[in-house]
DNA sequence: GCATATTGTGGAAGCGTTTCCATACAGGGG
DNA sequence: CCCCTGTATGGAAACGCTTCCACAATATGC
């Protein structure tokens, strides 16, 4: 394994100083003769000179590499499509800019080595990856000096951190307007994993818009769900107990209601025909399993590609107020969910309160 | 954004020299008095000092540090289910042992600095995540000097490259005399992507085994995919075109088995009763959308855990010769395979070639 | 022809560590 | 009392690069 050449070694060969090869070999040719120049590339291009960018970084303290952070609250998070997508979408939009990015799963729990473990000055600025409530990610970042943002979680307005997360609230509202507009008033619902921003987002947003339009959550069919396929059949069959039986059920996400839907043609339940359901996150690996499910759309890649943006951005012009970025969802109309059987073909309900659920 | 605590200043609040606080703070304490180690360990705790890792590599002329490169020829392969799973493993092995991991993903295509891009003096070793046949990663690693192993490829022994891979030959062998016990005959198969070597070698095994048997393998039951769901639709809607149908269809990966038994069953074709097909990865997300598949399973954490493991000593103890590691896969049988009709309760045919076919 | 810009180049001090080696001092044997 | 050994510590040179600043040499203005 051969040394490595330096910047001296160019230097020498082209016969003149350190100052003047680093110059012209970061491109500031103007400060120099044509002829300098010429002969300070040839010697590198010769010895096929490759900067080594540990010295750099050093010199110039920064790096040029971000730190992509899981959450160590996430078992494996790697294995999630979720993280996948967020860090497609940080990569393509850091590589052009000949950016690096460094995966930190810290799998301690001692504050200090955890600590240590993200911050140890190789990174100039961190994207932590779908922060859950009470992660120690959250506590790290308060209290460091590194610029970072969460990527994949709305965070409430008191952590002072940038944010981009697909707008939870706002496409939940969409879906239960839509939903409503179809004639739906006796609605269920399957919360989400209890430690994500995202679960009581949706749900807020649910019962939000049941007041803005005057009708009440029955309580009974609300159920909790924790974003997993066993917790949807789990919410399907308890729900199934129940005397009366809502005209269709909202799953805080596709994983939930594709074991929602399965449990229940288990049951002999129909859907949509018996029952209409709903996702959330249109995920493609759930479309195989139920091909028609009315769903919301959003698009995570573009949730890291943004969050590496902003990342730079504040890297580059210091540090600005934090700002949440919502990217919006859209609706994916399939054919789970059909109109209630009473109001076929009947009058469609609209707002009793005058203006509350017009979209952000 | 106030500056790092430096060692200076551990050593100046500690009241000893530079040199006494490094040795210190990485543990040689027998060197010194029990007193100065504790003043430099409270200076160090109450000043919330960090070593500085860039600092430290340019020292130490190693940086702890290995890349996890993407082959360039895959678009976007962050979002194979694949790489996570190698990724994982990587990342399993490599953080209890301090080192990082960073994600290279070179987009650009002139070889200077793709070059450049990988090997900047930043990592002391590179995983190669699955390079193709003709991969400039390849072609890369010849020449350079770092470290690497292959992760997911099995390379051709002319390539000096440690390399762990699943037993692609030895999982198809015990598939394909699985199925020739089952009494099959007349196989048909759907072979991967031609640039992956992991689609010769399945292909190969497949041939070798029926060669080793003595039944010929007949040229229009063997088709041509890319490992995508898509392929195996369209392999089966080439092989429904076929004057007679094999009695089993092997398929080189699970989403082409996928999409196969998808388009067989759309023009009525039942699966198994009237053609059995097995798959190949025993893809947990094509388990959702083909529950029953026949299949082989392997294990690519694994994979992703014993790179990292041989690049590591690789690091420690000096060049090695390359060493290839295959991880043996196992046969999963579910229901999309059954005897063919001819000889089902018929008498089994066995091996007439002596030996050939014992799994290594 | 002199003071003043302008241009091209290099010296040297960082950046924050590690580590080789030297030094200072204490104690023990002759 | 001197030499040797061993222990505790510090000086200083790396590591490879960037960049501030000074300097020399030439060109410009009056």
């Amino acid at each position: 394994m051969k040394r490595r050449v330096t910047l001296r070694e160019v230097a020498q060969r082209a016969g003149c100083s350190l100052t003047t090869a680093s110059n012209i070999l970061q491109g500031r040719y103007h400060l120099y003769q044509a002829q300098t120049v010429e002969r300070v590339l040839t010697a590198a291009r010769e010895l096929g000179y490759r900067a080594n960018h540990l010295a750099r970084s050093l010199a110039r303290q920064r790096t040029c590499t971000i730190g992509f952070i899981l959450d160590p609250t996430h078992a494996r998070i790697t294995r999630s499509d979720y993280a996948q997508h967020v860090l497609d979408g940080v990569l393509a939009y850091l590589e052009p800019l000949e950016y690096d990015v460094k995966i930190i799963s810290p799998r301690v729990t001692d504050p200090d080595s955890f600590w240590r473990r993200i911050d140890n000055g190789t990174i100039d600025g961190a994207i932590l990856l779908a922060p859950t409530i009470g992660s120690p990610l959250l506590e790290w970042c308060q209290h460091s000096a590194l610029p970072a943002v969460a990527a994949g979680s709305t965070l409430p307005a008191n952590y002072s951190l940038s944010a981009v997360d697909i707008d939870n609230e706002g496409a939940m509202r969409l879906l239960v307007e839509w939903i409503l507009q179809q004639g739906h008033r006796e609605i269920g619902f399957v919360k989400g994993h209890p430690l994500h921003w995202s679960a009581h987002q949706r749900e807020r947003a649910f019962r939000a818009v049941m007041g803005e339009w005057g009708y009440p959550v029955r309580e009974e069919w609300v159920l909790q769900g924790d974003y997993s396929m066993e917790s949807g059949q789990r919410a399907a069959e308890q729900l199934l107990r129940c005397a009366a039986l809502p005209s269709v059920v909202l799953c805080a996400n596709d994983g939930m209601a594709a074991g929602f839907i399965q449990a229940c043609e288990r049951r002999g339940i129909r859907i949509p025909e018996d029952l209409s359901v709903a996702g959330f996150d249109d995920e493609p690996l759930i479309q195989p399993v139920i091909p028609h499910l009315t769903t919301i759309r959003h698009d995570k890649y573009q949730v890291g590609y943004l969050a590496a943006q902003i990342l730079l951005q504040q890297l580059e012009q210091g540090q600005s107020t934090p700002q949440p970025i919502l990217l919006p969802g859209t609706l994916i109309v399939r054919h789970t969910v059909i109109a209630p059987r009473a109001v076929v073909r009947a009058g469609i309900g609209s707002p009793q309160s005058s203006e509350g659920g017009s979209k952000r």
